[in-house]
DNA sequence: ACAAGCAGTTTTTTT
DNA sequence: AACTGCTTGT
């Protein structure tokens, strides 16, 4: 080992008070973690508690007192989080924080990977796969399994590509996952093992990384590099991490490397906000922090500020059946406000109606479209509200759902500028020729074999006895391919071209609904005009899938602000004046995926949570007595288990009632007999009209 | 032998 | 809306 010399740290020899202009802004709690000196400390911040607010003025407080901002790191669940959190910093002190490293902990790891690939073993431009990519990456190799396991019941690409995850950002072992979450395949125990190893051995070859490989390999190479641990650990004098509840295991020893030379990590999250086991989060990581780093202190923001004491009751209400948590309740000094409604419709139709009616009259009353929101589960919940909002002309933008870049039109194009970025890129290659009529997968296999993508002009075609029914198709392909490649051409340009060329392809291969899809491309076209070259904007699709609905084009001067449409995950730690959560129905909300394990019942109650702590003022739930299903045609529905032991004084049952004038539509909607049954049974609407 | 078209099943949540 | 398996057509 060298020889190491001391230095004493240059600003931090006194922690200063906070300016009086900060100070102002903070209630007691927040300015304790604010002004927090070194060490590790875990801000355990309840819903509404002001935890952005803190962290904004953590981050300014340190620049203030003498940190470089690029010794400080910034970990947030999502790149939106992150540049937001650094502008509100910044306008704090007129702009000096923009050198602070931020984003997500995939993009923090991409950073240190690109520069130190070689040293694990992969070339410095691998190329990074999006969920979709992994998942053709490993249908490729399981297609390639013998015949034995093809045709029975083994796990589907989907599938097995969670396995693999759960496998490796939680570092289980294959035998306890099957037994715990798959007990279906575990007779498939052996293949599925050697299709891990191949999975692993083929992004290898290939220079591929999927998203786990960006946590798992830095851990890796901080692991087997320890200086260049230290190099990284030195820059990180302060580590701030955001939504510390959903980090995983991972990411977690990330953190713990991060924080080895200083020590100085600030962990903020809420235990009870949990959502993303399904993605590896472990809440364990929050509730033992203390016990990970033996110093720590533990910190509570129990001062809500956002919503009134009724909601608020709620929503401890429904907390206090969660069995694991950090003891807190929360508070607030805001007035009683108006009790969440519990509002039981007859039909998915009425339920939609209701929304969009009571969405217009909380409007007249003067509330901005966009300060409501309607929550729900699962992204395909909101299809009929959506017909109905447009039916009624209501503007409104959605979260959450399908991801633009996952569409398969858009994966089209995407494919094409990555054949031009890597021509090594099979999984691409095979996608593009498929598009070419006469071409399957078979003759796309071949194509691809008689292809030399090592040679300087990878997009020539060469003398081969290719069939006459696509080889003038093949040559339009090649013709574009050899555009793009050779011109130094800005990505708008290039996509202009592409989609050109796709046009025709689009109508053929989508006969049925390319004008639904032709928007989606403009739209992307939109997007890709804003980068400088198609490495980053790839890079960029890939580590944050854009939001397929969530931009408007143009959006247009005088617009309204539209309606907030989201999945509860993806309404995170924002906050609405209103708040309708619908389809809160048992199977829903518990997801039937969940009810078989106790803890996974559990995360579903958080999620209730946090749907309920979204609101300010007013909260609707609502859910659909009656839905239909294929081939049982209609059926009784069960509202949220987690709603049916609430007290009416914290939960108002409420009804429906069809105005006089537009006939007896609701009586002759509901067969009586059996809805005299459901009711008796369940929950009883009370009086109140809408 | 292989591609294309049709019918029926199945859909959580996301970096 | 996408994926799978089956049938038909080249």
């Amino acid at each position: 080992m060298s020889r190491q010399f001391i230095i004493k740290p240059e600003s931090q020899t006194e922690i200063r008070e906070l300016s009086p202009e900060f100070s102002k802004d903070l209630n007691e709690q927040q300015r304790r973690a604010v002004t927090w000196g070194a060490g590790p400390v875990l801000v355990v911040a309840g819903a509404g508690t002001g935890k952005t607010r803190t962290l904004v003025y953590r981050l300014a407080y340190l620049v203030e007192t003498g940190v470089q901002p690029e010794h400080i790191v910034l970990l947030t669940f999502t790149r939106r989080a992150a540049t937001e959190m650094l502008n509100r910093a910044a306008l704090l002190l007129d702009g000096r924080c923009q050198r602070v490293q931020g984003g997500t902990f995939h993009a923090f790891c991409l950073g240190i990977l690109k520069r130190y690939a070689p040293k694990i073993g992969f070339p410095s431009n691998f190329t990074l796969l999006d969920s979709s990519d992994s998942a053709d990456v490993i249908d490729v190799l399981r297609s390639r399994l013998s015949t034995d396991v093809r045709g029975k019941r083994f796990p589907k690409k989907r599938t097995l590509q969670n396995m693999f995850s759960a496998l490796r950002n939680r570092g289980m072992k294959l035998e306890d996952l099957l037994e715990s979450s798959y007990p279906q395949f575990q007779e498939y125990a052996e293949s599925i093992e050697r299709l891990f190893q191949e999975y692993a051995s083929f992004k290898k070859e290939q220079g591929l990384m999927d998203y786990d490989d960006l946590l798992v390999l830095t851990l890796m190479l901080f692991q087997s590099q320890p200086s260049v641990l230290r190099e990284v650990a030195t820059r990180c004098r302060y580590v701030l991490v955001d939504e510390y509840q959903d980090t995983n295991r991972a990411q977690a020893l990330i953190v713990k490397a991060l924080g080895s030379v200083h020590g100085n990590v600030m962990a903020v999250g809420d235990d009870a906000q949990s959502i993303y086991r399904f993605r590896g989060a472990d809440q364990a990581n929050i509730l033992g922090f203390p016990q990970e780093w033996s110093s720590a202190t533990v910190l509570k923001l129990e001062h809500n500020y956002r919503s009134t004491q009724s909601i608020l009751d709620l929503a401890n209400h429904i907390l206090g059946s969660a069995t694991k948590k950090y003891d807190k309740e929360l508070f607030t000094e805001r007035e009683k406000g108006d009790l969440p409604a519990l509002v039981p419709a007859p039909d998915d139709r009425f339920e939609s109606r209701f929304v969009s009616q009571m969405v217009l009259q909380m409007r007249e009353q003067g509330v901005a479209l966009n300060e409501m929101a309607v929550l729900f589960r699962n992204g395909h919940n909101s299809y009929d509200l959506e017909v109905e909002l447009n039916r009624k002309n209501i503007p409104f933008v959605k979260y959450g759902g399908l991801k633009l870049s996952e569409a398969a039109h858009i994966k089209d194009v995407l494919a094409h500028l990555k054949v031009v970025e890597n021509p090594k890129d099979t999984i691409s290659w095979n996608r593009i020729l498929q598009l070419l009529e006469g071409v399957g997968p078979k003759t796309a296999g071949r194509i691809l074999e008689w292809l030399d993508a090592d040679s300087d002009q990878p997009f020539a075609l060469n003398e081969r006895p290719y069939s006459a029914a696509y080889i003038d198709s093949l040559r339009g392909l090649f013709s574009i391919l050899r555009r793009i490649h050779s011109a130094n051409i800005p990505p708008a340009v290039q996509i202009e071209l592409i989609l050109e060329y796709y046009a025709p392809i689009l109508r053929r291969a989508y006969s049925e609904d390319y004008p639904k899809r032709e928007p989606d491309l403009e739209h992307f076209a939109g997007i890709a005009s804003q980068f400088a070259d198609r490495a980053s904007l790839l890079e960029s699709v890939a580590l944050d899938p854009i939001d397929l609905t969530a931009i408007d084009v143009e959006p247009e001067e005088n617009d309204e602000p539209p309606l907030v449409l989201s999945t509860i995950h993806s309404a995170k730690g924002l906050e609405f004046d209103t708040v309708f959560l619908i389809q809160a129905l048992d199977g829903v909300m518990p997801s039937s995926y969940s009810v078989g394990s106790e803890e996974a019942v559990e995360e579903e109650l958080r999620l209730m949570y946090v749907a309920v702590t979204r609101a300010e003022n007013q909260l609707f739930i609502s859910y659909p007595m009656i839905q239909y299903r294929r081939y049982e045609g209609q059926y009784f529905t069960k509202p949220s288990r987690f709603l049916a032991e609430v007290p009416a004084k914290l939960l108002e049952p409420c009804s429906l009632v069809e105005e006089a004038s537009s006939s007896n539509e609701l009586d002759s909607a509901v067969p009586t007999p059996e809805l005299d049954e459901f009711l008796s049974q369940g929950l009883h609407p009370g009086t109140s009209d809408v």
